[in-house]
Parts: C-alpha cells; structure tokens; sequence
RNA sequence: GGUCCGUUCGUCUAGGGGUUAGGACGCAUGGUUUUCAUCCAUGUAACAGGGGUUCGAUUCCCCUACGGACUACCA
C-alpha cells in the first residue's frame, strides 16, 4: 500500500470516550502497519460546545496508552495548523470554490422557518428534506430562487446565512467500504447539508473533506456514526474534483446490557470506567473515573479495546501494541456492533498484572504504602511474589497483605465462630512453645518442625491450622501460612498469637 | 416516520455449502492448595424466523422480525 496517512479527528467537548479511543487505536494500527502516518487533528468548529481542557485530555490519554499522533498541533506541523479553529481562512476559500462552481448557493432560511417546515412535514406524516423536492416551492428563502440582485442585498444588509450543498437529482450512488463492501443509497433522500454556518465557521462535512484533501488523508477510519455521511463527502469530493481516500467505517461499541451505544451513565451504573483517564467537568464539578486510575495498565486497555470489533482469526488473546500492530487488518474487523464486557477487561488486567515482573509491581506497591502511611522493614518485593497471583489490580495489593505489615486488627466472626473452638486456646499455647523454640525461622524449617509436633502430638491438621491462620491473618485468607510466618518473624508472630488467645 | 447498516453460545468471537459448529469471558462441578485466590480439568450454552437455490444450507439469494446508526447553523 502507497503512502498511507490516517487520522484521528475528535472534537475537544469533553474526556475522550473509550469508543473514541478505540477509533484512535485503530487508525494507529492501522498506519503502523502500513509504515504510514498517523494524523491528529482537533475539530474545533463549535464554538459552543469547546470545553478548555479537552485537547490535552485527549493528548494525555494518546500517550498514556502509547499511541501518540505522528503529526499533530506542536508536533511535526507539515500540514498544519491541525486546529481547524485555525485554519478558517483556508474553508473560506474553498467554499468559494464550490459557490462558483454552482455546487453550493446561499441559504437565508431562519432556524424557526426551518423548524416549522419540519413539525409541518411531520404531522402530515412525511419527512422534511432540504434538497430539490423544496428548493423549487418557493417556502425556502436561498440564491436558487432569489435573483442575483436579490441575493447581492440580502448579504450587503448584513443578512445571516449559511451556504449549503447542493445535492444531485435523481442518481444512484455506488460506494464502497473497506469493512462493509458496497453501500448504495439514492440522491434524492439527501439533505443539501449546510457546509458554512452563520457564525462564519465551517459544519464538519467542509472542513473534514477539505482537511483530509489537504492533509494527503489516503484512509478515513472512523466510527459507524459516519456511515450516513459517507454519501455527502464523496460528493464533496467530487465537486472539488478530488478523489476521494478509501473509507471504513467501524461498528459501534454498545451498551454491556440493554438497547443503544456505550455512554457514561451505563460505566456509573455498573461501576466501570467509560474514559481511559479520570476527567474533572471544570463547570459542574462532576468527576469521571478513568481506567488509569481504577488500576488498569495501558496495555490492558489497548488489548481488550483492539479486541472490541477485531479479532486475528488465532486462538491468541493476549496481545502487546507491536504484536497488534503486525496482526492488525481491516479486512478483520467486524461488521456489528460490539457489547462491553467490563469482566472481560478485568481479566485482561489480570493477565497483564501477572506478566509484570516483581519489582514493577513492588515499586506500584511501595507507592501506595507510602501514601497510607505505612513504614515497614518488610522486603515488598517478597511480598508481592506471595500475593500477586490472587490480584487482578495493583490496588488490591492492600487488602492482600496488609497483615504482613500490622497484626490483624479484627478476626472475621464467622471464621472465629467455626474454626475457634474451646479448647483452641489450649492449643495455641502450645503451638507458642514450639515456636519460641526454632532457631531457623525459615517457611521450610516451621512447617517441618509445626508438622512433626502435630503427627507425633497426633493433633489434627483441622484443630490447629485455620485458628493458627485466624490469629496471624484475622480471617481465612492468604498465601501459605508458613511464608506469612516467615516474613513477620518469630517476635511478632508470638504476639499475634498472644493476642488472638486474649480476644477471642 | 424516512434512509442506511447489521443479526453464530448470556457476552466477545472463529468458521463457512457436507464440521461432534471451535476458542475466550462468565457461570457450574471436580482436582491442587488441609485457608482464600490462582492454576488445571470437565461441563453449560449459539447459527433470529420463513421462503427459495441446491443432492445438501448455519454458510448463497429474497422476505419478515429484531437490533443499531443517522435524520441539527453538533461532531
């Protein structure tokens, strides 16, 4: 494949959806794989939806995952500027183009007019469509009808007005998708989309084509949601005289249960993250959890998020961004949309977690001790060899070990009720004799000389291990108790049992 | 309502004219761990429906149903 160049062109109202970056993912794997370039441009054409902070969101996000724009605003600025707020000179000249060209005319349509046209059309029962079915009626206020002269005054007089497309009558148009193959749809449903707004400010459909022509855009991967456009902006490329890039227009991510697409109130619902980094709405205060801070690696969120709609057609599932890169495929993206499965990104997580060599994860963990507060002469590294297994989340490290670095603060009532007997305290003094007794206090040597004074006692494993655990952890949980032993040393180990002998 | 797109286990999906329709998540059971988790094994469960085409259709075609997107001076 020639020269491939892609984008990803979000608008900057808000935190980045994960939807949103999935789209980014794909369009970086996609040019990875072709040696090609990848694009980031932010369409900033509505004034009124702009929200400050959004770009860098989306920047901090990009890169937090890995997957930085290879052209973007500050960075390798060839076809810049890549902020289309800035580049509205450029839409005023090439409206101009399609005005002179009769691909487009001037429309002095009110929002009310417009509006009550629609409610009309709708309580006949019939769709309003501003195209040719209109234009000729008269109702409709454009430079279709207007004489020149007319036209001419109306804008001297400082008359609001947008310019529109001027859709083709009566021609089937042939289209095709790299995803979906072949896609006709009729001209005469078209809507002469408006292309400049009164604000002076190109719609999208101008900018995008103008801005994918002059930015040498060979493939437009984006989300379904675009489909319905894809007639209009080859249309535009056709009256621009252009060719137009390939298109593929990817399946939606959907909701994990009920009817419609993935939104932030369904992550609030069932307690998972909709963005991949928490997001503070500046006006209202409201705070959104991210994946980043919920505990996911970035890995983890590129592997399930290039698993929503693509698969490699192998039983492989656990993929790093180079091996993604390489396997990756449009011809293998799916057609339907795909439901969220936030278990499934758990799993994920945990795959990753286990992969992570030790000190990574100790220096994670020495991280959040230091934040609780937690001083220890306790090796965490030592620890996280014992716990790691049984965490999906750097996060539940705590809860996993935080017994190695205090004695149990509370004993799980239904383990003490079950496992507590009248005559455990008995034994538990004895076990303190053996204990105070053993020199080599490694996990090996305590379980070999624990397990010969129970054999030759004839005590049985039952009567004397869970409350053993019970008094050193606080419940039955944990790794093997003879490691936890170890790690705590003799002194504290006594004391815990001490204690537990006195409370319960 | 209109236009376009889609439909394989609960979910993500593989497959594709003749298969015991495969894998993963989840769930269940058993084993390991005298704890819990992990791990391992096993099980659970699907071609939306109806017509064609064909010797044969889950696979190709049509219809219906259902789902989704779009239908803004938003992207």
């Amino acid at each position: 494949m020639k020269n491939v160049r892609v984008r990803f062109a979000p608008s900057p109202t808000g935190p980045l959806h994960i939807g949103g970056v999935r789209t980014a993912l794909f369009n970086y794997l996609f040019a990875k794989k072709h040696n090609g370039t990848f694009v980031l441009r932010i369409e900033d054409t509505d004034q009124n939806r702009y929200v400050a902070n959004a770009e860098q969101y989306i920047n901090d996000s990009l890169n937090w995952l890995g997957i930085s724009a290879d052209e973007t605003v500050g960075v390798n600025e060839k076809f810049g500027p890549y902020r289309q707020s800035e580049r509205k000179d450029i839409y005023q000249k090439y409206i101009q183009v399609l005005l002179d060209s009769g691909n487009a005319y001037y429309a002095f349509d009110t929002a009310e007019d417009l509006d009550r046209e629609r409610k009309g059309h709708e309580e006949k029962g019939k769709t309003f469509i501003y195209n040719w079915h209109n234009r000729e009626r008269g109702r409709l206020v454009n430079s279709l009808i207007l004489t020149t002269d007319e036209v001419q005054k109306r804008i001297e007089n400082g008359d609001k007005y947008v310019v529109r497309f001027k859709s083709p009558q009566d021609e089937t148009l042939e289209m095709n998708d790299l995803i979906r193959g072949n896609i006709t749809i009729d001209t005469n449903v078209l809507d002469d989309k408006i292309l400049f707004k009164s604000d002076g400010m190109p719609t999208y459909h101008l900018a995008n084509i103008v801005d994918d022509y002059l930015m040498e855009i060979s493939h437009v991967i984006r989300g379904e949601e675009w489909l319905p456009s894809m007639a209009l902006h080859v249309l535009l490329y056709r009256a621009f005289g252009w060719s137009a890039p390939e298109f593929a227009h990817l399946p939606l991510i959907l909701k994990p249960t009920g009817k419609g697409k993935l939104s932030k109130r369904d992550g609030d619902k069932l307690g998972f993250p909709v963005f991949p980094l928490a997001y503070t709405n500046e006006t209202t205060g409201e705070v959104s959890r991210g994946y980043k801070e919920d505990g996911y690696f970035p890995e983890t969120v590129i592997n399930f998020l290039a698993f929503l709609g693509w698969n490699p057609g192998t039983e492989q599932e656990i993929f790093s961004l180079q091996e993604l890169v390489e396997a990756f495929d449009l011809d293998r993206v799916n057609k339907s949309g795909a439901r969220f499965d936030p278990d499934k990104t758990k799993w994920y997580n945990q795959q990753y977690l286990q992969s992570k060599s030790n000190d990574v994860l100790a220096m994670a963990y020495s991280d959040i001790l230091a934040k609780k507060g937690v001083s220890t002469s306790i090796d965490i590294e030592r620890v996280v060899v014992l716990i790691k297994e049984r965490a999906t989340f750097v996060s539940e490290f705590w809860d996993l070990s935080s017994f190695f670095f205090r004695s149990p603060q509370e004993y799980d009532p239904k383990a003490s009720k079950k496992q507590w007997k009248p005559e455990t305290g008995q034994l538990m003094e004895q076990i303190l004799g053996v204990l105070s007794e053993i020199e080599d206090f490694s996990s090996k040597n305590i379980e070999t000389i624990v397990k010969e004074w129970l054999t030759e006692n004839e005590l049985g494993f039952g009567k004397v291990m869970p409350p053993f655990r019970l008094a050193l952890v606080g419940a039955m949980s944990g790794p093997h108790l003879f490691d936890i032993v170890e790690m705590i040393g003799k002194e504290e180990a006594i004391k815990r049992i001490e204690t537990a002998i006195k409370k319960l």
